[in-house]
RNA sequence: GGUCCGGUAGCUCAGUUGGUUAGAGCAGGGGACUCAUAAUCCCUUGGUCGGGGGUUCGAGUCCCUCCCGGACUACCA
């Protein structure tokens, strides 16, 4: 087999929240290609990065009140945390502010502008004088113009369904700031795509680079009709980088996202000494991208464009999966299956996810699901009982003797399982991994009836049927170790252990094909403890009570997604209608935390002052103990009832009251006014 | 509405270019074993392959039609 290169991506996780088990499909699947390929013995790269450009990661900066840098680099640390500690091994993970990024962005614009595709145009778009920004649609609400419907988004009509501008809205309002925006023109560049389109129309529609049913998507929805213009700049202010031909401008976070892909190989090969374009302009280098289907348009439109207005080689293959489901539903906070990476690591391993994702991954665009039941019995069922089981059942027996010198009897079970190694490569290969984990498993349930049949357990009792009893361990180990090769690209740790328990560690998919003979064994350990229900209770009940942020969109990840349950409103049924002079008797003001502290005799109560601007601070006890630490609390801005009538506490007088959602207990959920506010204000 | 994907045993799914009595794993029932993490092994109950038409000597597999479920439906792309 001529040994490959190849170059493989995942899709950038954008740098504004925490990696969680719907970005794990992606980073897992690839992660087991990118294994499986290395353990075949090709040279196999995996680049990623964080994507960390635009307007969201610059409007959460500003609320953190701290530098766009610090908020990047403390996600970025985050991320690769988790990514590591799932066993995910990138060779070099970077990030779209990097300063190879900027070169590479620059020498790909100057492609695409000296091929004439880049065209300027005025648009028109909200503007907030508030916060001095322009709006995305995301960041505008109003009133929609066709069925006056209140409070609907910048984009569309939830209620009626109608689209629109964000300047077509009746009183639209800025998210960031509440102020009404006003309509500003401002000169946008625009990529021309359509002059790419014969190009992508054959690319497409004739290559291999694509599932059949994408190709089929594009050419429906995209390339039936003429390509549209593809705005690309953005007017500062923006966390980008500026458009050097020009000033004042950004280019937008999906023009220097993908670039990013670039960046990261460029900053491996500048370590490695090794030369970039072998990687991305050499026809003997494969290209492969692992996205999620929300991003498709991108990765095959935009993408092979820029890249071939630049000379650089094309995708050889995007592998698109699509999302996940969470027992059968969109991943929902309220039932706790909203799970953070970090939040799993806390409660289970990792083997048992990447298992189980790669049994119901397929090369397939489809949704997967984790059930939560079927995830325990699945786990258990195969990689306990049926793997682990076999060296558990055997090793001990021959921990004194090691292995037969030469291979025994065994029926053809090796053989066997050797020559099904092409097929399970075959199903590796073209990422149908449920396919390879059925037919790894089908081998599984071949070797256990092997022991049951040559009972280890009985020739122990006969000294002189020790080299029998070692025969049968010998078979048993081998037909173990042929599925510790098979399932390493899946489980790495599995197949280290596994190494050590035979004192040979296992580094070539076709070590599979000869039975190991002679070597020592070492004393068995247990490799995977069975997974226990109430452990993923415990991360299920973890997950409820987490943070998460409340938009995770505007970047080039939108894998996000929620569903919000009825189940509040109906704890707590909404009160009887109050009149607008009711509401104005109670006057709540924006307040910021000034100090926090601890009451040593009180269970539920933290002592917080809180200013409202000029000097006048109120002391207020506030229940949230459970929930916050002082620490976290001081400086930051919350709503509090100001004229609430003070009342004595056993600990002190309180003069006012902090509002906050939630049953209570560890369940409590501080107001946060957006950036823009100033204690003092009052909120009607 | 349009496009795409799917509808096979209680659950998750396999079923290659149409070919003999439709399969696996799990779950359920019965038994065995005790080396192993209440693991394993043997036997076993479950299906008019979404409905209806058609092509064919023969269809889960091809064609038509209807029903159901899901995804997507860009235009901040």
């Amino acid at each position: 087999m001529p040994r490959r290169r190849l170059l493989v991506t995942s899709a950038l996780p954008y740098a504004n929240g925490p990696i969680h088990l719907g970005h794990l499909v992606e980073y897992l699947q690839t992660d087991i290609w990118v294994r499986f390929q290395k353990l075949r013995g090709h040279e196999c790269r995996y680049m990623c990065a964080d994507d960390t450009h635009g307007t969201a990661i610059m409007i959460r900066a500003r609320q953190e009140n701290r530098s766009e840098a610090e908020l990047i680099a403390q996600t970025q640390a985050e991320h690769i945390q988790d990514f590591d500690d799932f066993g995910i091994e990138f060779d070099n993970y970077g990030s779209t502010n990097d300063a190879e990024n900027r070169v590479l962005c620059e020498s790909m614009w100057q492609s695409i502008r000296a091929a004439g595709l880049v065209v300027e145009k005025d648009i028109e778009q909200l503007y907030d004088t508030e916060t001095g920004t322009f709006l995305a649609d995301r960041f505008v609400r109003g009133t929609c113009p066709k069925c006056q419907s209140p409070d609907q988004p910048g984009d569309n009509c939830s209620s009626c369904g109608q689209t629109y501008t964000p300047a077509e809205l009746i009183d639209p309002v800025s998210t960031l700031s509440g102020a009404q925006p006003e309509v500003r023109t401002a000169g946008h560049l625009f990529i021309e795509l359509e002059q790419l389109h014969a190009f992508l129309e054959q690319w497409t529609q004739t290559g291999t680079s694509l599932q059949p049913e994408i190709a089929n998507y594009l050419q429906g929805h995209f390339l039936s009709e003429p390509l549209r213009d593809w705005d690309i700049s953005r007017p500062a202010p923006y966390f980008g980088f500026e458009i050097p031909d020009f000033p004042g401008n950004y280019w937008y976070v999906w023009f220097d996202a993908p670039i990013g892909y670039l960046a990261s190989t460029q900053q491996w090969c500048d370590q490695h000494n090794r030369a970039f374009d072998d990687w991305w302009r050499s026809p003997d280098c494969e290209i492969h991208h692992f996205i999620g289907k929300d991003i498709t348009y991108f990765h095959t439109l935009f993408w092979p464009g820029m890249l071939r207005t630049a000379g650089y080689s094309l995708p050889t293959k995007i592998h698109i999966h699509g999302f996940l489901t969470v027992n059968g539903q969109k991943m929902s906070k309220s039932k706790g299956t909203f799970v953070k990476a970090r939040t799993y690591l806390n409660h289970l391993q990792p083997g048992y996810l990447r298992y189980f994702y790669a049994s119901k991954l397929s090369s397939k665009v489809d949704d997967i699901d984790l059930a939560l039941d079927e995830f325990i019995a699945k786990v258990n069922t195969d990689l306990v009982g049926k793997f682990v089981n076999l060296a558990s059942r055997s090793a001990k027996f021959v921990s004194h003797s090691g292995l037969s010198a030469s291979y025994p009897e065994d029926g053809g079970l090796f053989a066997a399982a050797a020559t099904a190694g092409d097929a399970i490569a075959e199903a590796y290969e073209a990422c149908d991994t449920s396919r390879a984990m059925r037919l790894i498993m089908g081998l599984a349930d071949r070797a256990n009836p092997y022991v049951e049949e040559n009972k280890p357990w009985e020739l122990r009792q006969d000294p002189d049927r020790a080299a029998e009893l070692q025969d049968v361990c010998t078979v048993a180990l081998n037909l173990f170790r042929q599925l510790a090769i098979y399932l390493a690209p899946v489980l790495p740790d599995l197949a280290a252990q596994a190494g050590v328990l035979l004192h040979d560690s296992i580094t070539h998919w076709d070590q599979a094909q000869r039975p190991l003979l002679g070597t020592p064994v070492a004393k068995f350990r247990h490799m995977l403890q069975r997974v226990a229900e109430k452990d993923v209770q415990a991360m299920v009940e973890e997950s409820k009570t987490e943070e998460i942020p409340a938009n995770s969109e505007g970047g080039t990840d939108n894998a996000a997604t929620w569903d919000d349950g009825g189940e509040a409103l109906a704890a707590e049924p909404l009160a009887a209608e109050c009149s607008w002079d009711d509401f104005m008797q109670v006057d709540l003001r924006v307040a910021r935390i000034v100090e926090a502290e601890h009451v040593a005799e009180a269970r539920k109560l933290l002592k917080l002052k809180l200013s409202l601007g000029g000097g006048h601070t109120r002391q207020v006890f506030a229940g949230i103990k459970a929930a916050y630490e002082p620490e976290q609390l001081v400086g930051r801005l919350v709503v509090c009832v100001a004229n609430l009538a003070p009342r004595q506490m056993k600990f002190g007088l309180s003069e006012g009251m902090v509002v906050a959602s939630g049953p209570g207990g560890s369940e409590v959920y501080l107001l946060s006014p957006d950036a823009g506010a100033v204690p003092g204000q009052r909120v009607h």
